[in-house]
DNA sequence: TGAATGATCACG
DNA sequence: GTGATCATTCAT
């Protein structure tokens, strides 16, 4: 069994670290079993230099773990009802993060459907194809904030995919009212399990 | 296109 | 304290 990647692998660029995710193996181990899944779409968000980035300004409760150690989730509630996950990057003490924003399920998708309360014929790209649609179905909460993944004993892991052969495609990131002309998201082209499939301005 | 829904932050 | 904003999702 591969170790899963290590502390130094976050502490490269968001930029680096979102684009070469992609195809890579997320595992999460969920209150009813090991989900594990190929991370087909990201978002980069750096710090100090990106107005769109929770820690632009200042550090503040909310967002310190960004400013922790490379390879630590950084976990936020928004619109009142969602949560969104992240694996900071950079150094200690220079904030970034990388956004998960969709996951395609390759084992364990009995366990999904079974936490979605779903049948096996639900169209199983509506669950995680989008980032706080993957972390309710993977029961990602609060609680997960700062938790370091980059232990074998994490309950939630990445490892490298040696065999990915894919195109990655980018766009500027979605949702955002600052910095929208940088082309900060990476997503896996043609892949089902990517939000907002349908976009207009994108590059690959 | 807009409602749901609540934590956070800037302001003074 | 108040109001605006928010790295979203879903129904209309």
């Amino acid at each position: 069994m591969n170790n899963p990647l290590p502390r130094s692998y976050f502490e490269q660029s968001p930029l680096t670290v979102a684009k070469d995710l992609i195809g890579k193996y997320l595992t999460v181990k969920t209150p009813l079993g090991v989900v594990k899944s190929v991370i087909v779409e990201t978002e980069a968000y750096l710090g100090h230099l990106d107005p769109a980035s929770h820690a632009y300004k200042r550090q503040t409760k909310s967002n310190e773990v960004m400013f922790l150690s490379p390879g630590v989730l950084y976990v936020y509630f928004t619109y009142g009802m969602h949560y969104c996950m992240n694996v900071k990057c950079w150094p200690y003490g220079t904030p970034g993060a990388v956004l998960f924003r969709g996951i395609e399920p390759i084992k364990g998708v009995s366990t999904l459907l079974k936490i979605a309360n779903k049948s096996q014929k639900f169209e199983l790209s509506n669950l995680t194809n989008g980032p706080a649609k993957l972390t309710k179905v993977l029961k990602i909460d609060k609680s997960y904030n700062g938790l370091d993944i980059c232990l074998r004993s994490s309950t939630v892991k990445i490892f490298p995919n040696d065999d990915f052969k894919g195109k990655i495609c980018k766009s500027p990131r979605i949702g955002i009212s600052k910095n929208k002309d940088k082309q900060w998201r990476f997503y896996l082209d043609g892949n089902k399990f990517v939000s907002h499939f349908k976009q207009s301005n994108f590059s690959c």
